[in-house]
DNA sequence: TATAATAAATGTATTTTATACATTAATTAT
DNA sequence: ATAATTAATGTATAAAATACATTTATTATA
């Protein structure tokens, strides 16, 4: 495909390591979490950071993300977007390396919580954040925006959530990523005229003694991407 | 800062070329134009691309981009904004290559239109894209996909336009970006609504004996991030 | 078994925004 | 003076967002 003359016109440029560092959120009781790490290994040990990995010349930078969320979460098949990159020359200073920040979304009780403990992981409250190595702490910052710009044009975040959720968990959910309180009459029209949902015949009763109907989310297809959704 | 443990930790891992890939939007006489050279050098020697280049140890993505922009352009100060990796292992058959893509918008007329065509650059209707190497075509239709986006919850796309442009002009920008026709009262309307605009003492009488009146743009700071921009 | 307590569920009126649509105004060329 | 041409404008209707209070289902306990 390449000649040599080729190849050594790429050889006359500089290679970097580039790493992903994963902003990995969860719902847990009304309250929008994080997924960081106690670092255990140098550089930086016992500093807590994001979750990442070098990306490896066989694999994409997604593949590389998908395999530590794996590694540390037991999770296959989870939604990850690419946020977008952290390229200063200086940003890393030990070498010249760019991360590829992807955000993914999480269902906590979905997890292998002994596999995250074993790896050093904890889940923070996104409103008490610890210091994070290098940028991470921008990473985050522009990740909950993302989220938040997201959530504004289309339903987002029922990844968060487990299979069978209520109304009311759910508008919980907009309330912790908007940070504000949400008018449930409107809330509840809003979500419905988009016809996502589907009522399921139980009950949650472990919030009130008359209980809230369970839901499940409907294939998200027929979702018009104009939608507007200013809740 | 690192210990040698450390940056021994760093030499496991794999390095690899990181590129950055302009898609740089026009728009000239009501056509949305995309600037696209032709390779003069391996790999690739004749073919159509986007205008890209390696980047450098000493500098930041962003700068790289900015450097290769200004080459070919004369430009400085553009609007650019980072949309994505294009990072598969496989993508490019030379080396193991990641991208950043970045779209810019430019204003036609500002540009140094000798030193476009002294590279060999070439405005093309987006409509009319010749095949270009490699996942370049996917950039510029994601790029699209992204202005498009981008246009339905702020203005956008002045920086395709000269200094003083009339409300026609800016119609005619947004109907190339959405491809389809706007209704010149309610568009009016709303650009108004946004109180971004300064209307100059100056008219443009080129495509009309009445002439238009010619504007120029406001900073956007007093935009509502939240504002809708339908139209 | 009646009552109190509690969160879930619902409806309506008002304001704002989007959409659809046709005429008049300013200027130049003939 | 008239014709030709694009620029500029307004209004009525439909749709969506917002603000706001009461009833309902259920359990615990008096």
């Amino acid at each position: 495909m390449t000649t040599d003359w080729e190849k050594d016109w790429y050889k006359e440029h500089d290679k970097m390591y580039v790493a992903t560092d994963c902003i990995i959120f969860g719902f847990d009781k009304g309250i929008l979490k994080l997924l960081v790490f106690k670092r255990r290994v140098a550089p930086q040990k016992g500093a807590y950071s994001l979750i990442g990995s070098f990306v490896q010349l066989k694999e994409s930078v997604t593949e590389a993300a998908k395999r530590v969320l794996t590694e540390i979460t037991g999770l296959e098949n989870v939604f990850m977007e690419e946020l977008r990159t952290y390229n200063l020359a200086e940003r890393d200073p030990g070498y010249r390396c760019i991360s590829v920040a992807q955000y993914a979304l999480i269902s906590i009780d979905a997890q292998d919580k002994e596999l995250v403990e074993s790896h050093g992981a904890e889940w923070h409250d996104i409103r008490q954040l610890p210091a994070l190595v290098l940028d991470h702490n921008d990473m985050v910052n522009d990740a909950l925006k993302r989220l938040r710009e997201k959530a504004s044009y289309q339903p987002v975040g029922f990844e968060l959530l487990p299979d069978k959720f209520t109304i009311p968990q759910l508008q919980q959910l907009y309330e912790a990523i908007y940070q504000k309180e949400i008018d449930p009459r409107n809330f509840r029209k809003k979500i419905m005229s988009f016809d996502i949902l589907t009522r399921l015949d139980e009950k949650d009763k472990s919030t009130s003694k008359r209980g809230a109907y369970l839901y499940s989310f409907n294939s998200r297809q027929k979702l018009n991407f104009n939608t507007k959704f200013n809740i």
